[in-house]
DNA sequence: GCATCATTCAACCAAATGGTTGAGGGTTGT
DNA sequence: ACAACCCTCAACCATTTGGTTGAATGATGC
């Protein structure tokens, strides 16, 4: 069900934009904060937001379409509890980028030769 | 004028949302990736797409707007690149949660039973 | 069986998003 | 001066988003 490690061509970056895109709301981090500290039921976890319990409802489910969060339903109670794994992932597609701006703002930026090559990255010389 | 590591108020996770929601289309992706290969100016990183001049230059103001690139205002032409500070601040924060489960997976996995109590699995790190 | 708690579904709304087209505004070249 | 070029601004449109309320589903407790 989870591509990001499997079928990882250019079609499939759709769960970035489900990750992404969930992520991008103070609530939803919030809401991931707080599941960081362990699971959770639905109404304790609306308790601190200052919103409607379904529009708390609304925001796990759109961090359960981004598989940021899995649930376990138990009776009448659903335990909601972070799914670290789509988290790597979607830090995994950052550190493509900030890993290379690390190297190159720490050591690499002045050994290093304009690479004209193929595919490959070249530094950006900026400034 | 960036604040991710200063006045972290509960307000100013404001950039976050605008990383975030940047980061969550696949053309501005696209365009990140486009400019971690060296800088560009607005037309030829328009080329590879197949919507208007316009859409794309909405899209580097989303970027830009969040902090994502810079542009260069050289004579009628300006050249973007990439901010891969911002990047990385958003890393960082990414880094919250993943750096505490790829601990989980690794170690604490396996004498990991199932917990489903409301306990708390771990207290990741907070703030 | 019936009321109650926990959660989701459905309809609705205002606002934002991603795209379009068309009109400028500077810069450059002739 | 003038046309061509690069880019942004402005208006507009369809769709999505984040929120609301109200009803429906389902397990628990009396």
């Amino acid at each position: 069900m989870k591509e990001p490690g499997s079928a990882a061509r250019a079609d499939s970056e759709e769960w970035l934009d489900r990750v992404f895109h969930a992520l991008s709301d103070p609530t939803r981090r919030a809401l991931v904060r707080r599941l960081s500290a362990g699971p959770g039921k639905v109404t304790e976890l609306a308790k601190p937001f200052d919103m409607s319990l379904n529009a708390i409802s609304k925001h796990l489910k759109t961090l359960e379409k981004a598989d940021l969060i899995k649930r376990d339903n138990a009776g009448r109670t659903s335990v909601c509890s972070l799914d670290a794994e789509t988290l790597q992932h979607a830090q995994a597609w950052l550190d493509q980028y900030t890993r290379f701006w690390g190297e190159t703002l720490d050591s690499l930026g002045r050994h290093m030769k304009r690479r004209t090559g193929p595919g490959r990255s070249r530094p950006a010389g900026r400034r």
